[in-house]
DNA sequence: GAACAGATGGTTTTT
DNA sequence: CCATCTGTTC
């Protein structure tokens, strides 16, 4: 049958379909044993996942609603969605044909005409607990929230009590903190010691620490407690309130599944696929064994040791390393089959040696990866005669113009023409081609640096490429480069509205009620006064009328109501207020990345509406006028101001072909593009100690830190223990630096500051292949009494 | 090779 | 603001 199934693939999906012989393993192996799939980049994993899914229900006559695939980034899961509908659809199609029907036998036809491609069970492991338990409510039951992260964080800092905790246990709070800061300085705000409390009690959950355990140390053990009543505090609140966060969903759902009170929806499961395994956390492996021992259903798993990239959210490679052994001793029954994906159909020949090599380069890697290592992964497309190559300048601005040159003639003019570098050209791709195919990978997508000491922010690499690209009449695409708050189009949109509610006076310039209220950080009243700047000038060059309405008759409707409850309504959404001014920023309607913004202080208006006390409405009524815009004021402009809102790129189904894509690596996981950039150190002239930790860590990572010192608390403590703090720190850079270039097909181009290759640097870079020993293969010995000026052993040619 | 003056840069990742 | 880097000079 499983042959079968894989000629009909060919047949109907055509030779592009047709599984090499490691993929075809994957699809034949029985779903009675658990199969352990490890896979490198490019080598086709989605497809397998997808391809065995669709096997279950046509081999194994399994109804997709039985079936569950899991995912990392819901961009993967979107991928996932579409492939199984655009291969399945035909396929069922296909068996259904008339001549097919009559060679079937008429159990399976009937099987066959009852599947709906449809139903099959896909998404995040967040994102399917959340709907299951929604769907599974009882009629009397609250409706379940999840709740975003900076409201839990704003609840944590409140209702745990968080400052109370620390007037409580003093400086050993702060002290006991300060060990899992990025500085390793105690927090001195409520709001540092929240984000240190959170990463500590997001992991009690993740990791599923033993409380007692916790708490049984001599050392810390008042700060300790003050963590633990904070977070006892904070759950409390999340569950009378019927709130949830993001690890209090998945903790609520496995209780489920451990009391066979399985929600309806996956009671009836029968195989389960879990994508980028290598990411998953303790809490999450404990639910996907449950369910399937719960439910009896079949377990695939695929993963890249080496593309593990999410410690700091509890995944550790030892549950991928160990799954044949973790599985089999929680499952029992059949010991679990391990499969290998090693032929590589994504990239050239010239990057997949680049990439093996990194994998390679540092021996005290190889204890982090998985034993024996996978094989190393094989090329299959041919040469484009183009090596990995290399863009180096003296600083960012000059890397910036020379990058934006390279790229603009590759896009917009006629390509990088064939050298003594280039065997051959480097040209856009013939039908329809544009920058949408490149992307530039860096470990932030930040466009300036945080200011410091009175100093303003610096602009990084980001920002600079935005501006000489802009110069080229190219835009780019990077919503998250900077603070909503700091965005040209939302400060003056948002001063608008300031404006038209709480109008600036002579006496008071942030405003009447602003100065009444109480509350509001001084970030945020800059950037109120900033926006209200952006407004004010905005408003001097007197824009012109839009559907015979001035801008000033709209802002003096506003104030109107705001001033006298003047107006035709006896209620408001602030929203509105906003959309009111649309029509004279049109960027907001046009403009890819103000749509993202638009989208997230919407978004912010709508989380205001559940939780403040007008509920993001204006009310006319004299006694609650004043109140509710203060309200509307402090419950969704302020959280704007002190930047606690995250936009959300992905409400972008697609970006417009030509635009530029600035990404993390971290974003980039899982896709492909034909030129991928990396900077490798753009931002790093120097051997400044404060950069370490990005390129060569000297010292453990607050991650790794916080996962030594609950090593006795968690059931996978000791098994991470193998490895130093130091060692996990370093491997998380390499894996980082994998995924970047094992993500593109065509053409890699590392870009980076000189100083960083110079033969005598001292600015070591793990991305640069600089071993944990600090030793450096870019060097090779040289004649002569002087050094060479650069490195003298480079993987790549220089531009 | 030491000692000094002037330049340099500033803390990430996210369902 | 301060630790560290780079270049110059003896």
């Amino acid at each position: 049958m499983p042959t079968e199934f894989i000629q009909l693939l060919v047949r109907v999906l055509g030779a592009d379909r047709d599984p090499n012989p490691g993929q075809r393993a994957c699809l034949e192996q029985d779903l009675g044993v658990p199969l352990l799939i490890v896979a490198g980049p490019g080598t086709g994993k989605t497809t397998v996942l997808v391809l065995r899914a669709l096997r279950a229900v046509l081999v194994d006559r399994v109804p997709p609603e039985c079936i569950m695939i899991t995912t990392f980034t819901r961009k993967a899961a979107n991928e996932i969605r579409t492939r199984l509908i655009e291969w399945g659809i035909p396929l069922q199609d296909s068996l259904l044909a008339p001549d097919s029907v009559s060679r079937l036998a008429p159990d399976y036809v009937e099987f066959l005409r009852g599947v709906d491609i449809n139903r099959f069970i896909t998404g995040t492991l967040d994102s399917i607990c959340e709907e299951s338990l929604t769907a599974s409510r009882l009629p009397n039951e609250r409706p379940l929230v999840v709740i975003e992260t900076f409201a839990a964080n704003q609840l944590l800092a409140r209702r745990g009590e968080v400052f109370a905790a620390s007037r409580r246990t003093g400086q050993a709070f702060a002290d006991y903190l300060g060990r899992y800061s990025l500085t390793g300085d105690p927090p001195t705000t409520v709001g540092d010691m929240t984000r240190i409390v959170r990463t500590i009690i997001d992991r009690f959950v993740q990791d599923e620490v033993d409380i007692d355990q916790y708490l049984a140390p001599g050392t810390d053990l008042e700060a300790r407690r003050a963590v633990k009543q904070i977070f006892d505090n904070y759950r409390n609140h999340l569950v009378t309130s019927g709130q949830m966060d993001f690890p209090l969903l998945e903790k609520t759902f496995l209780d489920r599944v451990v009391a066979r009170n399985i929600p309806d929806r996956l009671a009836d499961l029968r195989v389960l696929l879990v994508d980028e395994y290598q990411d998953t956390n303790p809490l999450q492996e404990h639910i996907y064994l449950e369910l399937a021992r719960a439910t009896g259903a079949s377990l695939t798993v695929v993963g890249d040791d080496d593309q593990s990239l999410y410690r700091f959210r509890g995944a550790t490679i030892e549950l991928f390393r160990d799954f044949v052994a973790r599985a089999s001793a929680f499952l029992g029954g059949a010991v679990p089959r391990t499969l290998y994906l090693t032929e590589n159909y994504r990239s050239t020949p010239e990057i997949i040696a680049f990439f093996n090599s990194f994998a390679q380069n540092d021996p005290d890697f190889l204890s982090a990866r998985i034993q024996p290592p996978k094989p190393a992964i094989v090329d299959n497309l041919p040469s484009n005669g183009v090596p990995v190559l290399g863009l180096f300048r003296d600083d960012a601005d000059e890397l910036a113009v020379d990058l934006a040159d390279f790229l603009n003639a590759i896009f917009r003019g006629g390509g990088r023409p064939a050298d003594t570098l280039l065997s051959e050209s480097i040209e856009r791709g013939r039908a329809g081609g544009d920058f949408g195919d490149a992307v530039l990978l860096s470990s932030t997508v930040s466009e300036f640096t945080r200011p410091f000491m009175g100093r303003p922010a610096r602009p990084r690499l980001a920002w600079r490429l935005r501006t000489e690209l802009a110069a080229r009449g190219v835009q780019c695409f990077n919503p998250r480069g900077r603070a909503l708050k700091d965005v040209e189009q939302v400060a003056l949109m948002l001063g608008l509205v300031l404006e038209a509610l709480d109008p600036s006076t002579a006496s008071e310039p942030n405003g009447l009620l602003i100065a009444g209220m109480t509350g509001i950080t001084n970030v945020a009243r800059n950037a109120f006064r900033e926006w209200r700047n952006a407004a004010a000038q905005f408003l001097a060059t007197r824009p012109p009328p839009v559907n015979n309405k001035t801008i000033a008759d709209v802002l003096v409707r506003w104030r109107n109501f705001a001033a006298a409850g003047r107006g035709a309504s006896n209620e408001w959404p602030v929203l509105d207020v906003l959309y009111s001014f649309m029509p004279w920023v049109p960027a907001f309607q046009d403009d890819p990345e103000c749509q993202v913004y638009l989208e997230a202080i919407s978004r912010c208006a709508a989380e205001a509406a559940t939780y403040s006390a007008y509920r993001a409405l204006l009310i006319r009524h004299d006694r609650h006028r004043t109140l509710s815009i203060q309200a509307a004021i402090r419950d969704v402009m302020a959280p704007i101001a002190d930047d606690l809102v995250e936009v959300d790129e992905e409400i972008m189904s697609s970006v417009p072909r030509d635009r530029f894509n600035l990404m993390t690596i971290h974003q980039a996981k899982g896709l492909e593009f034909p030129l991928v950039v990396v900077d490798v150190s753009s931002d790093f002239k120097i051997n400044s100690p404060a950069q370490k930790f990005r390129r060569f860590p000297e010292d453990p990572s607050s991650v790794t830190l916080l996962e030594d010192d609950l090593a006795a608390c968690t059931p996978i403590g000791q098994l991470r223990m193998a490895r130093s703090a130091l060692q996990r720190s370093f491997e998380d850079i390499v894996r980082l630096y994998y995924v970047a270039y094992s993500r593109p097909q065509s053409v890699l181009l590392l870009v980076g500051c000189i100083p960083g290759l110079r033969y005598t640097t001292q600015i070591k870079n793990v991305a640069k292949f600089w071993r944990a020993d600090s030793t450096w293969p870019w060097i090779r010995p040289y004649a002569g009494r002087r050094p060479p000026t650069l490195a003298n052993n480079l993987p790549f040619n220089m531009l």
